[in-house]
DNA sequence: CCCTAGTGAGACATCAATGTCTCACATGCG
DNA sequence: CGCATGTGAGACATTGATGTCTCACTAGGG
C-alpha cells in the first residue's frame, strides 16, 4: 500500500490481486482466470500481465502462504514459554490465513511434482521442532510422531477453515476449537477425585 | 465378483472400475478419463459406457464413499459400549477407505452446489450423535460442538490418508495416530501424583 | 498541453479434455 | 459354425479455459 504512490498511474496492486484470488479460490478452487480477474476488479489481460498464467498465480499464492506461515511462526515465538502455549499462539497467528492454507492444501498439484517448494519443508521442520520440544519437556505425549502432529495441525486448520466457510462453526470459535482439540483431544479431562469438579474451562 | 459369471462375455466389472478409479484419483485427483480407464484396464470407450462422463464417475465414487461410511458406521456399532471405544471402532472401520474419503474431501465441486448428497447429511448426523452421546455420559468434553468434532474426525482421516500416501507416517500407525490424537489430544495425560508413572500407553 | 505507461475490452488461435461415433474384433451361445 | 453382444482402438467435433495480440482510452508526469 504505502509504496503504491511510487508507482505511476493506477498500477495494479499485486498484493490486492493475490488476496482477492486467495479469497475466491478458497471458496471455489476451480474458478476461472476470468473470475479471478473480476474478483480482483481488473481485466483478464491485466491479470495475465501480473501472473503469466494460472500456474504462476497458484505458485504466487503458494509463496504467499509460505510467507504467512513463516511470519506466523516468527510472531508466535514458538521457542518461548511452554510448548502448549506456543501452539496456541501459533494457531492464533495462522488463523487469518487458514483459508488460503486450505486452498493450497487441496491443490495437490503443488505436491505431486518432485520439486515441491522447500518453504514447506522449512515450515514443517519448525512446527515439528515445536512438537518435539513439547515432547522433550514432558508436556506432550511421545507416542505420536512430530511429523504426524504437524500434519494433523494443518489438517485441522484446513478443516476448521472449511467448517467456518460452510457455516458449520462460528468464526469466533475457530482458534479455540482447533487448539483445544489438538491439545486436549475430545476426552473430558479426568478430575482427580474432586467432589466438585469444574466441568470445562469456561473461558470462551 | 461372484455374479460376474452371470454376465455374458467379459463384461466390465463396475465395482472393479470404481475401485481402480478411487485408487488412482486418490493419488492424482486431476487424472484424465483416459488415465482412469487405463488404470482400470479398460478403454476409454468402455469407461464412458459405464459412466456417462467424469461427473457421473465422481458421483458414483461419492455414492461408494457414502456407502462405505455407512457400512463402517453400522459395523462399528457406534451406539454400543463407551463412546470412546465406539470412536476407536469407527476409525478402524473407516481406515481402509480413508483414501477415497480424502479424495472426495478435496472434490469441493461436490459440495458447492445446492443439491449435495443427503448421504453426507445422514453420516454427519450419525457421527455427531456419537459425539453427543459421549458428551452426555461425561466421556467427552462439552466445549467442542459435535459438528466440529465430526468435521475434525473426517479432516484427521483425510490428513492421515495423505500422510500415509506421502510416506510421512507408517500405514500401520494410521488408526492409532488418528484415534489417539482425536481422543486424547497431544497433551501428555496428567499423572495424578504417582511417583512411578507409565510414560505412555505401550499398547501399539 | 502533449506524451507515455498502464489498463480494459475484445478478437483470435491454441490446447487439452471430453463427448460421440464408427468399425473391426473377440468371445460365448445356440 | 454363424450370430449377437460387448469391447478396444481410433477418428472427429465440441467445449471451455487459456495464451496472445491489437487497439482505444485514460490518467498522470514533464
Amino acid at each position: 500500500m504505502s509504496h503504491m504512490r511510487y508507482r505511476r498511474l493506477m498500477a495494479v496492486d499485486r498484493e490486492h490481486v493475490l488476496r482477492s484470488a486467495a479469497a475466491l479460490l478458497t471458496r471455489k478452487s476451480t474458478a476461472t482466470m476470468d473470475e479471478v480477474a473480476k474478483a480482483a476488479g481488473i481485466s483478464r489481460a491485466t491479470l495475465h500481465r501480473q501472473f503469466a498464467g494460472r500456474d504462476a498465480l497458484v505458485r504466487a499464492l503458494e509463496a504467499l502462504g509460505i510467507a504467512e506461515c513463516e511470519a506466523a511462526l516468527a510472531a508466535a515465538r514458538t521457542d518461548e514459554g511452554s510448548a502448549t502455549d506456543a501452539v496456541r499462539r501459533l494457531v492464533a497467528e495462522i488463523e487469518p490465513h487458514a483459508g488460503l492454507l486450505a486452498f493450497l492444501y487441496t491443490e495437490n498439484q503443488l505436491f505431486e511434482g518432485e520439486e515441491q517448494n522447500e518453504g514447506w519443508t522449512r515450515i514443517d521442520e519448525s512446527v515439528s521442532a515445536l512438537f518435539r520440544r513439547g515432547q522433550s519437556n514432558g508436556e506432550f505425549r511421545i507416542d505420536l510422531t512430530p511429523a504426524w502432529l504437524t500434519e494433523a495441525l494443518f489438517g485441522l486448520l484446513a478443516s476448521a477453515a472449511w467448517a467456518v466457510a460452510e457455516g458449520r462453526v462460528a468464526p469466533k470459535d475457530f482458534t479455540h476449537m482447533t487448539v483445544e482439540l489438538l491439545i486436549g483431544g475430545v476426552r473430558r479431562p479426568e478430575e482427580p477425585a474432586l467432589p466438585e469438579a469444574p466441568a470445562a474451562r469456561k473461558e470462551s
